[in-house]
DNA sequence: TAGATTGTTAATCGATTAACAATC
DNA sequence: TAGATTGTTAATCGATTAACAATC
């Protein structure tokens, strides 16, 4: 079948319908409707549709979806059947955070090195794994086929880091530094701006307090 | 002045343009164009300026803008020349790598208190605070007037919890919990879904890399 | 079959971009 | 004044919603 481009619109809202579904099914639902989906997840029920017909026809007229099938699709969709090797660049607080918090595993996440050149941090282990030092990283991404970096340095080292994993053919970057990466079209970069989240927030606390 | 109300695709820009003039300013830049900015940040001009009239006129025909002024007008705009009281609610490794990572007070943000009901963490300093029980919590709120809590707990406990911070009179959550949380109207909610950004990065390798 | 609900087309709405008059 | 660049209106584009025929 050939692939129209999706817009990143409807590829945001992938993840949650794929959370809505997953805990459908684990409470025991069989099916439910757009407009039952619409209910709980508070968009419309057209917009659900439309959605999920980007992808195909996942429903059936009169019946509606069937969860556990729709849940399995979404995640063929999101990429959740396929594994993928992945890395940690910076070893501080959020890196150890990240290593830690996230259920990697569960979604085909396989956590193969975590880097840092702090050496106040040499040999600590972190989620079983020994920190490396960086200069372990360009020969142990070719080693390990590693798909994903993700990146949890400081900004002031993120561009020139991120470089080099470009070069050393990692494809997709997970920056939570504070700074856009400029890599080539065919690197994919998913930004996780804290300090822009918490400005978001302000703004919209702020504003909505001012007439009170 | 009568307030329009400004889209959230906007203010999401808000954070990036600010991050933008605050490095043009470090670097000593007194006056930017649209044109020069849009090349800088890869937007348009145009989304620039009417970006920037959203909120009246910062610019001067023929000149550009004054970085120096722009940077105030929209740091202002985003409420960070009022300080903000705000706590962390679970100290897990996410609570604690947020609370050593953010550099709160820089815009405003007052680190208050952190809590957690983990036995093992009692006693625990975090950044200069002691972790204390959650029973301490509905007290604290009211005593210290605060504005914004950080929601790192899990999922399960999440929801019941944020009922309580709103009860006592919490006007924004920054939510890491995977969940989402239904507050009333009255009450900011900034949500930081890590996994549901990981399986956007997810669609975007794999579909990239599909044919290759 | 009758009722329900999808898949899909058409209508609407909002956001982005282009263009240009105003003006520094 | 002439050149540059904003502020703002108009045009375009894309995303969301509504409507309904298809069909289970």
């Amino acid at each position: 079948m050939e692939e129209k481009e999706i817009s990143q619109a409807v590829i945001g809202r992938l993840p949650r319908y794929f959370r809505y579904l997953g805990e459908l099914r684990d409470k025991g639902v069989e099916r439910i409707s757009s407009q039952e989906l619409s209910k709980l997840m508070k968009v419309t029920a057209s917009q659900i549709r439309q959605d999920f017909n980007n992808f195909g026809g996942f429903g059936q007229q009169g019946y509606g979806y069937n969860v556990n099938y729709l849940y399995d699709e979404i995640g063929k969709i999101l990429g959740l059947d396929k594994a993928h090797h992945l890395i940690i660049i910076g070893s501080g607080n959020l890196g150890q955070a990240i290593a830690n918090y996230m259920n990697f595993e569960r979604r085909g996440f396989i956590f193969k090195g975590i880097f840092d050149n702090n050496p106040a941090l040499k040999g600590k282990v972190v989620r079983g794994l020994e920190i490396q030092p960086m200069e372990n990283m360009e020969a142990f991404i070719k080693d390990n086929d590693v798909d994903i970096a993700v990146l949890t340095i400081p900004k002031t080292a993120a561009v020139s880091v991120a470089e080099v994993l470009v070069k050393n053919g990692i494809k997709a970057i997970w920056n939570f530094a504070h700074c856009d990466l400029n890599v080539g079209d065919d690197v994919v970069v998913e930004n996780v701006h804290l300090t822009d989240s918490l400005l978001k927030l302000s703004y919209n606390f702020n504003c909505k307090n001012k007439n009170s």
